[in-house]
DNA sequence: CGCCTTTGACTGACTGTTCAGTCTAAGGAG
DNA sequence: CTCCTTAGACTGAACAGTCAGTCAAAGGCG
């Protein structure tokens, strides 16, 4: 047990780090982050921070996979509590279109265009993404496949409707992230539901929500 | 005159430099393409560059929007020169979601993401891209509205499919930069092609149309 | 003691930028 | 035409700062 409990120690001082180098990673991008920073931000050395990774790429690297993965098991997870295939396609729209202010969730919204910049030029991590965003589709597909057992959605294929669709969220993404004043974040839920309930044959109307006081802060804070 | 063509030998230099600059980007990233890449790329010395240039930053801020810049302006000029509406939305979509071996096309792939990344972190590349978009969506609705004008199209608000249409394509061409084997570019432009004809009330129907060889040489040359 | 963790000091490589000065060509004066 | 001046383009060498990674040693826990 004492064993697992300096292990454990271990593995959370590694994590810490894997979080701290997203965190940078969304903000100053992936090759404008230090050693340094990262070392500082969870109060230790530079040198411990090579200790545990061995090199800054394969930090880096492991802190894109992580943050991926956590965003996916996020989604996961939400769908799990979620019942009504309307209200999980509002939580899966959310989860992209809409600013978080959850920080510790990895899913920030820099963290995207450097994992793409990053996949396209360094294999390994582009067959990650690809993987990854399959397992995405698939999130996608089930939710619609559910919906129809349920009878709550229309005949479509739900493979092909994976693909647009996450095509859809992702072009949507870009534009909130990159606080785009013709495609706010409530536009882009908009646009994203329309698409949805059109193509799936159900009817989505929306309801005037008032965006998360979070949001507003989150957006408000754009210099 | 001959003042002028020696300002006009500077204005070509300066060209070059940010031509090599763009592919630079492109090939290595923004913050990872070096002052002294470019210079040997032009043969020049790094020096000549900070002369041009000042700083390595407004070298390379300059080298995106000059590269933005081309891809709308010769957005502009194909569409000139296609007349039907059915046309031009094929084109629209050819640029954005197929290979084109146009090396010296400054839109080339990965030039996306790191604008998109540099973007969220620069202010002023932030803005810039702000406006650029906005005539890309512009461009799209004026091609909706002519064909709207001349009986091609059906009735819809042309902003609206504008906004939607084009983050459909940036999603889309995420997937086929990023090499996706479920989203190559021929699903990809038919997707896109699916939706402007559903959306705007026409009809399109997949023609097996095979992808030109410089296409099938520029996804073959992923290494 | 023995093992893992942690660190400060250090270094070697890289790179943006400066600077002093060279080379070329143009323009004017005689 | 020839000589001289001037300006702009251009460069090599040097500088200064940054930063990933090394290493020997210390700390602490079992």
């Amino acid at each position: 047990m004492t064993v697992n409990a300096v292990a454990d120690a271990a593995d959370q001082r590694r994590e810490e780090m894997l979080l701290a180098a997203a965190q940078l990673i969304t903000e100053r991008g992936f090759s404008d982050t230090r050693i340094a920073d990262v070392a500082g931000r969870v109060g230790a050395s530079p040198a411990l921070v090579i200790y545990y990774f061995g090199t800054k790429d394969r930090l880096l690297t492991e802190a894109l996979r992580y943050s991926e993965k956590s965003f996916y098991a996020a989604a996961d997870e939400m769908l799990e509590r979620t019942p009504s295939a309307r209200d999980r396609l509002e939580t899966l729209v959310r989860m992209t279109c809409v600013p978080h202010g959850d920080a510790d969730l990895p899913a920030a919204w820099g963290l995207w265009f450097e994992l793409w910049a990053t996949a396209f030029r360094v294999e390994e991590i582009g067959r990650d993404r690809i993987e990854l965003d399959q397992r995405w589709r698939d999130v996608i597909a089930r939710v619609v496949r559910d919906g129809q057992a349920a009878g709550e959605l229309g005949k479509v294929d739900a493979e092909d409707f994976a693909v647009t669709f996450s095509a859809l969220l992702d072009g949507l993404s870009i534009q909130v992230a990159l606080r785009d004043p013709v495609v706010d974040p409530d536009r882009a839920f908009a646009i994203a539901m329309r698409f949805a309930a059109t193509s799936l044959g159900t009817d989505w109307r929306p309801r005037r929500r008032p965006v998360s006081v979070i949001a507003r802060q989150r957006l408000a804070g754009s210099r």
